[in-house]
DNA sequence: TATTAACCTACTAAACAGATGGGAAAATTC
DNA sequence: GAATTTTCCCATCTGTTTAGTAGGTTAATA
């Protein structure tokens, strides 16, 4: 299941590109456009200024800009980055050592054709396409 | 992500369909095959028993039963029973109340696109299917 | 210097995941 | 009818995750 960290830095990214600007918008002001907590999207904020998915800019007269033009954006990857990962079952996960009997199970090309299928959903679809839904 | 709820599921009917009898399979024997614990699977099974998907009888020679086919099983609905849901994202779950702000949400259509295809990957997978792994 | 805003760390309450364990009820066999 | 086997039901438990809250520090500007 997606949680609300990719859900709701998908939306910061959107309202980002739906108000776009030369200066830097603070988090506050997503937030209440959002109807949501600042604090935690301020801790969602960080692995994606880390991975030039925006810029940060502190003080006064800071606040979050997009890097690239919406298009340029590709929803796989701002999941991957606030989801930690898009495996829909722990035996996919990188970090977990591989299971004993995953050479016959039954099971798992199952589960990789379908995190295959769910990468290539979510790497199909852009920012800009988010921003006009009619699009999907 | 899918738990072991759902997975281990699917693991005791391809179990049952690969060992099929005329008589009931003891929860016991199926455990020690799987390498999984008896009475986890012994949680999981009444909610596949109460929708006709296995029949249980209780008493020495009891076990479980497949009351289909191995095609006439979809992946999805042995999923959909013991994850609960196959929704992707909370917003679509039906207990929930709808999002006040669904009706302009830029990401909705995405999540039910998703949803959707979803769905009907796993209602295209039966168990027959997960028998020859080769086949997809 | 005051103000603003990101950034960082710690904490928390609730839910969920993945079990374990005990015992009642049902069915069969001796 | 007693022993055995097995489902079935319920309670508990530990660790992790989710979705935040809260406070303080640093950075930048006016």
């Amino acid at each position: 299941m997606i949680t609300t960290r990719g859900r709701y830095a998908l939306r910061v990214l959107i309202d980002l590109a739906e108000h776009p600007s030369e200066n830097y918008t603070p988090m506050k002001e997503i937030a209440a456009r959002q109807g949501l907590s600042q604090k935690y999207l301020e801790q969602i904020m960080p692995v994606l200024i880390k991975n030039k998915i925006v810029d940060g800019m502190s003080g006064k007269g800071g606040g979050y800009r997009l890097v690239r033009s919406p298009e340029e954006y590709v929803v796989g990857e701002i999941l991957s980055l606030t989801e930690g990962s898009l495996a829909p079952v722990s035996c996919l996960e990188c970090k977990d050592e591989k299971c004993e009997r995953s050479e016959d199970c039954r099971t798992l090309p199952m589960w990789k054709k379908y995190s295959e299928l769910t990468k290539d959903f979510f790497n199909g679809i852009t920012l800009a396409d988010l921003m006009k839904p009619e699009n999907y």
